[in-house]
DNA sequence: AGCACGCCGACT
DNA sequence: GTCGGCGTGCTC
């Protein structure tokens, strides 16, 4: 018997040791026994533990891949991010499997049916059908095309139950046909390309496809980027290699995957989350088997194996979902990195707002940095002025200068864009005589108060509670909503524009991926309306007909005590802004502010990111925080404030006695309850990423896990500090 | 993570 | 008497 290392879900910190015939190759899914229960596990490389007693090993049940499903190299990829994000070793090699193989079911690929013509089928003459006429029309296809896929069929509005009929009548044969083949990248175009500009053409040109070449293509909003991940796409499958591409979360539309369709058509596989299980499954195994020459994909999709790898794209690589926020908390982009550099690819990161990280990573000379100063079809990009709040009579926060824009531009027969990025009704349910304001029974929040449902709800833990009428403080019955949401922005929209089309797009109307693509759908085909929305609209939709952005409300971000709040801001603002002129007619963009004085406004003003991005880098400089030092926050949470506090400033001790940190707190997080819990953190930085990770692996082997009443994680490079 | 074991209160 | 509440600890 030899010894075999599992990687079995639980928290350990290496695999498990396992007794099997023979030795197996990595990557391979097994069942085993793990205490009274039967898990499945993944064989990895590690050397197996030869200090354990063999008696107390248990064998290997059952092996159920005859191939790998996890090349070596993502293997060790794997293997890196648990050590990395300093979480349980086996997380990472199930975060590459979806659903369905990590419980079990077969690595096959659906066999594709098949429906061909019978003999009798051949020479029947379709008038003998007499009055079925979809039987008819259906054999019609047939006797021209002689066989067909029932998946063509489909889409060509033929069900099944058409199929069977003609089946019965031995008119029509259906068998299924194995389809393992991998099939090898050609670049073959479904449509012509675009002439790229001077500008494009010479980006282009710069990326490398020999070797390991990160580059930031940095191009202002409608610079067309994704005209340039296209062309070097096709390169790379001219080669016989394939590509990878990933997209933000919400930014995986349908409008962005025709885009690539419509150029490789089948050759193209997506992964998000609106697939269901058995399609992801499919979709997933096409990728691994090489049937796909593109796979498009959100955050996790940068685990997918993909044979023969050889150009990695980041779309809008500054965009906030790639970083995990919960369990391992991995960030998608950094993840690429490293595999491009393992697999020695290029990478192609590609944003109009691009992070600090990458921006520094460029100035120092690790990245190519490829610039796009122009919109692709000549369009200028729209002037930004700002409203001065104190000197403008408002509604609801809509002052009458922006009210008067939006007329003359719905008279225009145009689009408009309301940006505000508060959901809800009102920020606060509130005492027009005392000042009191409704809090979250669980969190140190207010209520946001959504009046569809005449409830007021917490935005950080859900909870509902009806609104009091009276108030608990003074007892006056003056209670009213105060502040503005999406959906308050609406009604006072609707109020002020009545006979106009108003499409709302926030996560309360937007709930669903189908409503999304309703909504969107909805503002295509409207004619001049008004759209109103949170962060949703900055993500990549491609409005055509919008000439004014309004951006009700910015201010948040300009005083938050978040890290990252003022990068934020300045990329939401810029992104938002580039939705305004993108087609034929000009646009522009109006931000209403209370501090039109305040000092990032200027070079956003001007759409001057990148001098925005260096002041930025400048302070970053000076507190040592990341790109110039690296960080980690531990977050403590317990029912007992004192208790999490005091679970940090052990963890703060140990640290400092290290000496090899600097370590600020315990302080109590930006929200510092939530859903009942006290919340503590503990930053931690450094001057060499080696020294973070040289005190804190040790530090969480240390501590225990889920200790009484306190539980706590470690966040490698956190993106925010909430 | 899941599951068993164990040590306390409220039911037939 | 025992059913089941969930705190505690272990799984190769």
């Amino acid at each position: 018997m030899q010894r075999v290392s599992i990687a079995v879900q639980g928290p350990f910190n290496g695999p498990l040791t396992y007794l099997h015939s023979h030795k197996l190759a990595p990557g391979l899914r097994c069942k085993v026994s793990l205490g009274s229960r039967t898990v499945i596990g993944l064989s990895v490389a590690d050397a197996p533990d030869e200090a354990l007693d063999a008696a107390k090993l248990k064998n290997v049940t059952e092996v159920l891949d005859t191939a790998p499903l996890l090349s070596e190299e993502l293997l060790n990829i794997a293997n890196w991010m648990g050590r990395y994000y300093l979480h349980e070793f086996s997380s990472p090699f199930f975060l590459a499997l979806p659903k369905l193989l990590r419980s079990g079911k077969k690595a096959e690929l659906k066999k594709t049916r098949w429906a061909t013509l019978t003999l009798q089928g051949q020479h029947l003459d379709c008038a003998q059908l007499g009055g079925a006429a979809k039987q008819q029309a259906l054999m019609q296809v047939m006797q021209k095309q002689q066989s067909a896929t029932m998946r063509h069929l489909k889409s060509l509005g033929f069900d099944s139950a058409v199929v069977n009929a003609l089946v019965k009548k031995q008119l029509l044969n259906v068998s299924d046909e194995a389809n393992e083949e991998s099939i090898t990248p050609t670049g073959e175009l479904f449509e012509s390309e675009l002439r790229l500009t001077e500008e494009q053409q010479t980006a282009l040109s710069h990326i490398k496809l020999d070797a390991y070449a990160p580059c930031l293509l940095e191009g202002v909003t409608g610079s067309g980027k994704t005209e340039i991940y296209l062309q070097a796409i096709r390169q790379c499958l001219q080669q016989g290699k394939r590509a990878l591409v990933l997209v933000p979360e919400i930014g995986l539309t349908p409008q962005t995957l025709a885009r690539f369709q419509k150029r490789f058509q089948d050759d193209t596989v997506a992964l998000h989350s609106g697939l269901t299980d058995p399609a992801r499954h499919q979709a997933w195994l096409k990728a691994k088997l090489g049937q796909a020459a593109i796979v498009i994909g959100t955050r996790s999709s940068i685990l997918t194996p993909i044979p023969n790898l050889g150009l990695i794209v980041v779309d809008e690589e500054h965009d906030a979902s790639y970083k995990q926020q919960d369990t391992l908390r991995y960030h998608a982009r950094d993840i690429a990195l490293k595999r491009a550099h393992d697999l020695n690819i290029p990478i192609v990161l590609g944003s109009a707002t691009p992070s600090l990280e990458s921006l520094h990573n460029a100035s120092m000379g690790r990245f190519a940095h490829l610039n796009l100063a122009n919109r692709a079809n000549g369009s200028s990009l729209p002037p930004i002025e700002t409203i001065d709040m104190r000197k403008q009579q408002h509604q609801n926060g809509l002052s009458e200068r922006l009210a008067h824009r939006i007329k003359s531009h719905l008279d225009d027969g145009n689009q408009i864009i309301l940006f505000l990025n508060r959901r809800g009704y009102a920020p606060n349910w509130f005492c027009r005589s005392c000042g009191w304001i409704a809090d979250c029974t669980f969190c140190d929040a207010h209520m946001t108060y959504h009046r569809a449902q005449r409830t007021n709800i917490c935005h950080h833990c859900g909870h509902r509670e009806t609104p009091v009428h009276k108030c608990p403080n003074c007892h006056e019955t003056t209670l009213e909503a105060m502040g503005t949401g999406t959906e308050r922005a609406e009604e006072t929209i609707s109020q002020l524009f009545p006979d106009t089309t108003i499409i709302r797009f926030d996560r309360d109307i937007a709930s669903t991926r189908n409503k999304l693509e309703q909504q969107l759908a909805r503002t295509e085909s409207a004619g001049p309306a008004i759209i109103i929305g949170t962060q949703m609209l900055a993500k990549g939709h491609h409005f055509e007909r919008v000439t004014l952005v309004g951006i009700w409300d910015i201010d948040g971000g300009l005083f938050s005590a978040d890290l990252r709040a003022r990068e934020r801001m300045g990329q939401l603002l810029t992104q938002v802004a580039g939705r305004a002129g993108r087609g034929e007619r000009k646009g522009e963009v109006v931000v209403q502010t209370w501090y039109p004085e305040h000092p990032v406004f200027e070079p956003l003003l001007k759409h001057d990111y990148r001098s925005f991005a260096i002041e930025l880098l400048e302070d970053r400089k000076r507190t040592q925080l990341p790109p110039f030092g690296y960080l980690a926050v531990i977050r403590c949470d317990s029912a007992f404030a004192n208790l999490a506090e005091q679970r940090l400033q052990e963890m703060a001790h140990y640290l400092l006695n290290t000496q090899k940190v600097r370590v600020l707190g315990p302080l109590p997080a930006l929200l510092s309850r939530r859903a009942g819990k006290h919340r503590y953190m503990l930053l931690v930085q450094s001057q060499k990423r080696s020294h973070l990770h040289e005190v804190l692996t040790p530090l969480h082997r240390h501590y225990p896990r889920d200790a009484k009443q306190v539980s706590w994680h470690i966040d490698i490079d956190p993106s925010d500090l909430a």
